[in-house]
DNA sequence: CGACTATGTCAGTTCTAGTTTATATAAGTC
DNA sequence: GACTTATATAAACTAGAACTGACATAGTCG
């Protein structure tokens, strides 16, 4: 599954946004997300496969319990793709930035 | 649809590309898209439909044609989304800086 | 006006992704 | 060893997205 598709699902982002506060264990997360989303642990279980298959996350067995770890490589992928796109909106800002040091020079 | 369903399909990512480089005829946007997927224009009229209902482009009529631009408020959006993510990928940038920093003081 | 071109929409079909319920596995606890 | 907890998987169902083919609308050109 591509990235994009993977980031398509909003449980899936709440899930990446998670971790990205650091290593969870399986049950917080299927915990956190199934008050947010009311879903069965089942469908919790699913999309935490995806997020491992599609690279967004490791898994790190401790005893019975599964500890997931956000993985950016795939995140970075679609930072990527954005890129050429930044100066859409940076434009603004550049034109701000020009400004400022325009007024600068001034003084 | 929310920015992210809308970026799940390939063909809308490949006609956002398209419509990056300027102004796009839905013509000069169905032929080249059909050539690449192989998929018929109806579908593509669809993906358009798409892009437009979802605010990553907008239409002008001149005479028969539909010229499309693409907009760029969605994908900052996504822009947004990503960015707590960036020091992710950013960490190691950073790192080889601050190890430049001091080599230079060395000096 | 009639034929043609550019574009969009509708209806129906197919495929896929997300969900639930039920089941499986393996590690801790008494 | 039986019971419980943590987690994952399988199978079946459903909803919705994407596709095709047929039709609709509106400019353009002879």
């Amino acid at each position: 599954m591509n990235a994009f598709d993977v980031l398509g699902d909003p449980v899936r982002r709440r899930i990446i946004e998670l971790l990205s506060e650091g290593e969870q264990t399986s049950g917080a997360i299927t915990a956190t997300v199934r008050a947010e989303f009311g879903i069965s642990h089942s469908a919790v279980a699913q999309h935490l496969r995806v997020l491992r298959e599609s690279g967004f996350a490791t898994v790190r067995a401790e005893g019975t319990r599964r500890l997931y770890v956000v993985d950016s490589t795939p995140l970075a992928e679609v930072d990527v793709w954005l890129e050429p796109f930044r100066r859409f909106w940076s434009q603004r800002l550049d034109a701000l930035e020009t400004e400022l040091a325009r007024t600068r020079r001034k003084k």
